[in-house]
RNA sequence: CGCGGGGUAGAGCAGUCUGGUAGCUCGUCGGGCUCAUAACCCGAAGGUCGCAAGUUCAAAUCUUGCCCCCGCAA
């Protein structure tokens, strides 16, 4: 069975390593997004799909646009694969792509369709603070992950997961799922997607990062982690984790300073323990040793963007 | 050469400008107090001050080079 395989970070490597462990399956080639300038220095660094692929010797492209890239699409059309499978690779597939395999393109996308259909499944099925979440595979069509749903596999989300930790286990949930979907593939009867039931999950902006403190203090931060920031004494403050906490206050005002674990921040609705923290240029850090070394004292209020112009390289 | 912050005890920091005994808070260990405690009191252990060279009677501190970590921006 011939397949190319389309991902691009991290997150779409264990998937791309199962279907080279299963012997029934021939990985003929890889297309991932364009290695880009990354980081502190503008570093260029092969994408993590890539990395693998060049590893064990399988063919990459890289169109920096799929759909008008010529001699790519010429490339993929004369591989004849039997599937096409899709995992985060970041770019919209066009009817002209999606009929090229003979059995169908298939992706594995991490929320129970037809909820969280798009970019951001993860993130914004923690900020709803959903009890429950998965991995679906379904067949691709033109629309925005609509197409018909092969199989799923759901578990519990536990209320302390970060997204992180829950895009960890979603990964190697997708590997999993893949391999089985394109095993019974044949046995299979695709179900349509009951879009009247359907959400849709957008691409993160850069200003969800900013903690509203009037909102899902703790579903925000988890839903975003590492990324969610407030300030404090004029600095910005990244809150890497925090926990639901009885009590309640004004939101943003600290309320408690408990000793050895952090401190608890009013929200609008209830309170957070808010338990590790990251101050900018500075490691990661638990609130506790925040709150001692800066005089962090009861009653200050977090949040308050300061005024005057960040310095430059640091808006 | 994108902009910037940082490396001092197990943790978080001060001290560096103006060179002169290595300091604070917390943790740890020992003892005491208490009905009790994450509270309080007394005591102790624990550090090549990122690495190297230089200047100096003397360097955490000044000079030069290097390593590592991080924030922003992309």
């Amino acid at each position: 069975m011939k397949i190319v395989f389309f991902g691009t970070p991290d997150y779409a490597v264990p998937s791309l390593a199962a279907l080279l462990a299963e012997a029934s399956f021939d990985v003929v080639g890889v297309v991932s997004q364009p290695d880009r300038p990354q980081g502190r220095g503008q570093k260029i660094v092969p994408t993590p799909v890539k990395a693998l692929a060049q590893e064990k010797g399988i063919p990459v492209w890289q169109p920096e646009g799929l759909r008008k890239d010529e001699s790519t699409l010429q490339a993929l059309d004369a591989l004849h694969a039997d599937f096409f499978v899709v995992v985060a690779y970041g770019q919209i597939l066009s009817p002209q792509v999606l009929a090229m395999p003979a059995k169908g393109c298939i992706n594995g996308h991490a929320s129970l369709l037809p909820k969280y259909r798009g970019a951001a499944p993860i993130q914004w099925c923690l900020y709803h603070g959903e009890a429950a979440t998965g991995v679906t595979t379904m067949l691709m069509d033109a629309g925005m992950d609509t197409g018909p749903m092969l199989l799923k596999s759901a578990f519990s989300l536990p209320i302390d997961w970060n997204a992180q930790q829950l895009a960890d286990k979603l990964s190697a949930l997708t590997a999993e799922l893949l391999i089985q979907t394109l095993l019974v593939f044949d046995q299979i009867t695709p179900e349509p997607q009951d879009s009247s039931q359907s959400s849709s999950a957008q691409l993160i902006r850069k200003e969800q990062y900013l903690l509203d403190w009037q909102g899902p203090v703790h579903n925000q931060v988890r839903a975003f982690y590492p990324y969610v920031y407030t300030f404090h004494q004029k600095e910005r403050l990244r809150i890497l984790e925090t926990m639901p906490y009885a009590s309640v206050g004004a939101a943003g005002k600290v309320l408690e300073v408990l000793k050895g674990q952090g401190f608890v921040v009013g929200t609008e609705t209830a309170a957070v323990l808010v338990k590790q923290i990251q101050p900018a240029s500075k490691n990661p850090q638990s609130a506790w040793d925040y709150a001692r070394s800066k005089g962090l004292v009861i009653g200050e209020v977090l949040g308050e963007i300061p005024s005057t112009p960040l310095s430059k390289g640091q808006g």
